[in-house]
DNA sequence: AAGCTTACCAACCGCTAGAAC
DNA sequence: TGTTCTAGCGGTTGGTAAGCT
């Protein structure tokens, strides 16, 4: 691929070229890129060209925008929370970039592509999981079930589900208000009637406790996939560390291309995968399993041994623990040392960043915020996706079926 | 210090789906 | 209904800085 070295290389005809530039882009396009956005909005990438003078395509334009322009984005290393629920994410619909880039405000789906595949090599070549074991466990009981979390019972159409669950701008890991919790142990007739993926993972639960040998088990006893080799799952270059491929539905997901304004993006499941206390009562409920919506974690850094903590149960403790030793897992004749190796900070910005946090006033690594209003409003901050779905029913919803998970030895000797 | 390797990341390409005509 | 245009996604490439020998 040809490239210019920072002169600026230009495209010689050909698709439709016509004189474009490529490579690198210069402050002063990202200005005139910038200011017709303001002026004009988003979109309409086309135009540009010839609005500006640009000498970009609109492809160009529109991915220059998304991934390093736009006034929200989050620039710096991923944060061990991020981390998380990218590997939570991709363990559920694979290489959905975009899909999982909305669910990580401010990041874009170029970086946590680029953020997977480096993970990806480095795994590989170290012949190293790539997935956590209570992630593992969490797609193994999906895909026990082979449950599409985005399609209705009949897999014709999506499930109408809360709308995808995004940070608090000013603090990423508040919890919203405490909702009041159900009558213990019972299922509201609303609930099973109105929630047809959470009969679904009724039926799940049923099925991981039959295999478990139809009751609680103890964790010893529960059933989780046992190797941990690393292979590719062949399916669209989607790879697991140890699980079965993911059986091919009929009716494949639909790729990103979703609208993330309704309330169909972003399902339930897809809220768990993500360890989302956002719709879990913070009441104690004494009925209730003890298990979190995600177990703490624990892991360390390892280049410097330094141990984090962290997940939506971060803190929380765990008895279990200490049955086992760190490193160990039961179900799994290999010693674990799955750490998020390598996490280090950003070792260099493009020359360009500085110029683009001053074009809008934001620095880089800032937490999303406002986007301005331009051309009517047309581009102003949503007010967020409706949904008929209220949050009240969603947290019942959630708090049933985290209710039934059973809690995996992987998780105590993940967080040992 | 120089050369090599690795990791990171910006940007391009091909493809697809939906909208507009 | 078919064609064209536009936007968006995922895969891939290649430049560059940092680390290593």
């Amino acid at each position: 691929m040809a490239r210019s070295g920072g002169g600026g290389l230009v495209e010689g005809g050909g698709g439709g070229g016509g004189g474009l530039k490529k490579g690198p882009w210069t402050q002063a396009e990202d200005k005139l890129l910038v200011d017709h956005v303001r002026r004009h909005g988003e979109g309409n990438w086309n135009a540009v060209r010839r609005e500006t003078g640009l000498q970009r395509c609109g492809k160009s334009c529109r991915l220059r925008w998304a991934n390093h322009l736009r006034p929200n984005l989050r620039k710096g290393p991923f944060s061990p929370e991020e981390e998380r629920q990218i590997l939570r994410l991709h363990g559920l619909i694979g290489n959905k970039w975009a899909r999982i880039s909305s669910h990580l405000p401010g990041r874009t789906d170029n970086e946590i592509k680029n953020y997977w595949n480096t993970r990806l090599k480095r795994r590989q070549r170290a012949g190293l999981p790539l997935y956590p074991p209570d992630i593992e466990r969490e797609i193994a009981l999906l895909r026990a079930q082979n449950i599409n979390p985005f399609a209705d019972a009949d897999g014709s159409a999506s499930v109408s589900l809360p709308p995808p669950l995004l940070y608090d701008a000013g603090n990423p890991f508040a919890l919203p208000p405490a909702v009041p919790l159900p009558p213990s142990g019972s299922h509201s007739p609303l609930i099973n009637q109105s929630y047809p993926l959470l009969n679904q993972m009724q039926g799940m639960q049923q099925q991981v406790f039959h295999l478990a040998g139809g009751h609680h088990q103890s964790p010893q006893q529960q059933p989780v996939f046992h190797h941990h080799q690393q292979h590719d799952g062949g399916g669209g270059g989607f790879v697991s560390s140890g699980l079965p491929p993911l059986p091919t539905r009929a009716h494949e997901l639909p790729s990103n291309q979703f609208d993330t304004s309704s309330s169909g993006s972003g399902g339930l499941l897809e809220s768990l995968l993500l360890g989302d206390d956002h719709h879990l009562p913070r009441q104690h409920n004494p009925t209730m399993v003890k298990v979190n919506s995600m177990p703490a974690f624990t892991y360390r850094d390892a280049g410097s041994r330094q141990t984090v903590h962290g997940g939506a149960g971060a803190g929380s403790d765990s008895d279990e623990a200490s049955h086992c030793q760190p490193g160990e897992d039961i179900h799994h004749s290999a010693k674990w040392n799955f750490t998020f190796e390598d996490f280090k900070p950003a070792k260099r910005r493009t020359p360009s960043e500085a110029g683009i946090s001053d074009m809008f006033g934001v620095a880089p690594g800032s937490t999303p915020g406002e986007w301005f209003s331009t051309c009517g409003g047309s581009t102003a901050p949503s007010p967020g996706p409706s949904s008929a779905v209220t949050d009240e029913e969603f947290n019942l919803e959630m708090q049933q079926f985290m209710s039934l998970l059973p809690l995996s030895i992987d998780e105590h000797s993940w967080n040992a």
